[in-house]
Formats: C-alpha cells, sequence, structure tokens
RNA sequence: UCGGAGAUCGUCUAAUGGUAGGACACUGGGUUUUGGUCCCAGCAAUCUAGGUUCGAUCCCUAGUCUCCGAG
C-alpha cells in the first residue's frame, strides 16, 4: 500500500470521532498507533474523573482495530500549560479557552514531540478541519468545524498532521463506527472543557480560587448579590438571579471591587462592539503579522459556530493588542480572554485573544 | 401624623363576577470539544378577616403592609 512506510499516531480519546479516525487511516495503509492522552485524572467535588473509562474505551477501540497502543501521561504538563493558564485568567477577570490552549500546547506541540520521538512521521486526531499544504481549512461539515480551536497551531504542526473527518459529516462518522462494528460507536458526545467531565466550570474553580459574594449592579443601582465575579462572564444571562420582566446579561465586571455588571437592554452600548483589540495574535502562517494584513478584509469569528462578520485589519492600539479589527457590523458581549478567529473564506489563518 | 395610591407565582406583570395568562428567575432536557449564547419542557401566585352573591382575585367593610405627596 502506498502509505504502508508512514507511522502515524493517533489520538484516541474514547470517543467516537478519534475511533474513526484511526480506522480511516488503518484502512488508508498506514501504519496506525493509537494514543491516549492523560491530562488529568483527579476527581473533584464529588464528581468522578472519566479519565479512567475514557482509557479503556480507547484501548478497546485499540485492540478492536489490532493496532498499537501507547499511553502518553501529560498530566503534569497539562497542568502547568493549561489548567494554569486558564486559572491565572480567570483570576483577574477574563473567560479564557483552555481548548484552545490545550491544542496549542499539548496536542499539537507535546503530542507531536512524543510521537515523533516514538517514531512517528504523522500525527492525527478526530478533528473536524482540513489541512493543505499547511494551511488550515474548515471542515467540510460547516456543523462540526473545529478550527475555531486549532486556530494557535503551527504550520510545521499541521505540515505532520492529518484530519481525515474534515472531509467528511457527522452523521457519516456516525455510520461507518456503526457499520465498522466499533465498540464505542453509540458512545454518547462528551463535552465541557476536555479533562473535566461533567463537572461544571464554576464547580471546578471553586476547588482552587476563593471567592467572595459582591454586588450585580444595573446602571448604578445595586440589584442583587453575586456568590463571586470571576464565575460571570460577559454576556452572560443565567446564573444570576434576578427576575422580572426582561432577562439580565452581564455586561462587564470590575475584580477590584468585586462587582457585576448588568442590563436588561438588548441595545446598551456596553454589550455591543465595533472593533476588537487582539493580544498575543498568532498566524498559522508565520509570514502573516500585523503589518502584512493591514487594511485587509478578513472574516472574523469570536466564538465556536458563531457566524462570520467581517472585519478590517488595522494597527492596533498598544504594544500588548498589536492589532485592531473594525468589524462590519457590531458584535454582541466581546468577552475578553476568549478568541477572536480569522478567516479568508475556507482558510484558517490564525486570530487573538480579545483584549 | 394627615391626604392619595396599591397589595396576584421567587421577581416584573396580565385578566374576567364563573378559582388566573405571560415574561424573568429557578430546575430538567436539547444544541455546542471553553466560558457563554440559543431552543424545548417543568415548577410556581390572587395579603388577612368578615360581608354581598348561586359563585369573588375582581364589589363592600375592617385590619396589616408598602409606596407617593405634604412635615
Amino acid at each position: 500500500m502506498k502509505n504502508s512506510s508512514q507511522i502515524v499516531f493517533v489520538g484516541l480519546s474514547g470517543g467516537v470521532d478519534s475511533a474513526v479516525t484511526a480506522m480511516l487511516l488503518k484502512e488508508q495503509g498506514y501504519r496506525v498507533v493509537g494514543a491516549h492522552m492523560k491530562n488529568w485524572s483527579k476527581d473533584i467535588g464529588g464528581f468522578e474523573c472519566p479519565w479512567e473509562d475514557d482509557y479503556q474505551e480507547a484501548k478497546r477501540v485499540a485492540v478492536y482495530l489490532g493496532v498499537e497502543f501507547v499511553l502518553l501521561d501529560f498530566e503534569q504538563h497539562y497542568f502547568d500549560k493549561v489548567v494554569q493558564y486558564m486559572l491565572d485568567e480567570f483570576r483577574i477577570g477574563r473567560t479564557p479557552n483552555p481548548d484552545v490552549m490545550c491544542n496549542q500546547e499539548i496536542k499539537f506541540k507535546l503530542f507531536l514531540e512524543a510521537a515523533v520521538d516514538r517514531g512517528a512521521d504523522l500525527i492525527a486526531t478526530g478533528h473536524y478541519a482540513r489541512t493543505h499544504d499547511g494551511k488550515l481549512l474548515r471542515a467540510v461539515d460547516d456543523n462540526k468545524d473545529q478550527t475555531y480551536f486549532l486556530y494557535r497551531v503551527t504550520k510545521d504542526a499541521l505540515d505532520k498532521t492529518l484530519f481525515p473527518l474534515g472531509e467528511l459529516e457527522k452523521p457519516q462518522v456516525r455510520a461507518l463506527a456503526t457499520q465498522a462494528g466499533l465498540p464505542n460507536a453509540n458512545r454518547k458526545e462528551s463535552m465541557g472543557i476536555c479533562f473535566v467531565g461533567k463537572i461544571g466550570i464554576k464547580d471546578f474553580l471553586s476547588e482552587y480560587i476563593d471567592t467572595e459574594s459582591g454586588d450585580i449592579v444595573e446602571k448604578g443601582q445595586v440589584v442583587g448579590r453575586h456568590d463571586g465575579a470571576i464565575f460571570y462572564t460577559i454576556g452572560q444571562r443565567h446564573g444570576l438571579g434576578l427576575g422580572g420582566g426582561m432577562p439580565y446579561y452581564v455586561t462587564g465586571k470590575d475584580m477590584e471591587k468585586n462587582e457585576v455588571y448588568v442590563t436588561r437592554d438588548l441595545a446598551d452600548q456596553s454589550l455591543w462592539s465595533e472593533y476588537i483589540d487582539l493580544t498575543s495574535p498568532h498566524f498559522i502562517d508565520s509570514s502573516y503579522g500585523p503589518s502584512s494584513l493591514e487594511g485587509v478584509t478578513l472574516q472574523v469569528r469570536t466564538r465556536h459556530r458563531a457566524d462570520f462578520v467581517d472585519c478590517v485589519v488595522a494597527a492596533g492600539s498598544s504594544e500588548t493588542s498589536p492589532i485592531r479589527l473594525n468589524l462590519s457590523s457590531e458584535i454582541k458581549a466581546l468577552t475578553p480572554g476568549q478568541s477572536a478567529v480569522l478567516y479568508r473564506a475556507d482558510e484558517c489563518i490564525g486570530g487573538g485573544i480579545i483584549a
């Protein structure tokens, strides 16, 4: 077979997507090694960590497919690079995206290095995305496209990465799993932070960060109490315990005063932004940058599965935010700490963190 | 203290002399590999005591409480 000389390490999470990924690559003739990353194993607040189940499921898949299986223990590194980052961001009142960091630091860096060390030519994951000549392209299945989470990977990593699911629709993936009789074909999708399992973010943060209750303020008036400003994120509507007529949305917060600001007016100026200041920009093709893109019109997405909005790249307002994106239409509830990801048609070219 | 107004789900409110609808909150489910959003479902109320009436949340009386004016 044409690919028989190539060794591919496939990240096997225990879920259906990565199992089908491994299966497809094996069918294509690659020498597949199933690798399960152990990133977290701690039980928290009465919630049992699912890692043992995930590990067993991943191993079952490998055995079923008849491929080699390895366990890669990244727990310490994951804590240092992903969890610590997440906690630090929350502490200063921002809303981080740990899965973006996980892809940047773990899956497409540490995992890649570990795989290469063990003789891999390539790695693969069950992400819905496509690569072409070191470019990152949106998945064929628009509903499942996961490029939003992948914009911080490098071209070098993409050159060594396969995303077979990027060409498929999710229902096809399910069908393939069922046809092949994969042991986890009917496994429920797992959601939430990839490692935390069923525990909510609030319980997770409470384990690591002390919080105090404070005021919820609307137009200068105290309208309620919250149990810790870090738990709230811009645009959030639930969890405030405030009733009466129109829903309340969080418009901002002051970590010093420990105050959370809300509005019931959807037209409230504080809820809408006409530009985005980006910090820590990253471009997959490192020849791109603030200067080469200035004046260029791109599409930006400020959350997973959000609509694309046209924007024009401009110079930033400071060293820490070297890029400003001027939006063609205002975006609601822009959230500092979340990612703004840039596209040119089907290509994801990079992005940055919302200042 | 006097004058005026009003008391309905946890909150904001709708309604009729025939036992109450909506919204928000909350809870559960769905969508989503972050947070959040969004969608569906569920929970839940006529201040108290009398009176009129076949029947009162609605009308009358008293009480309690609240709010707005004048001190």
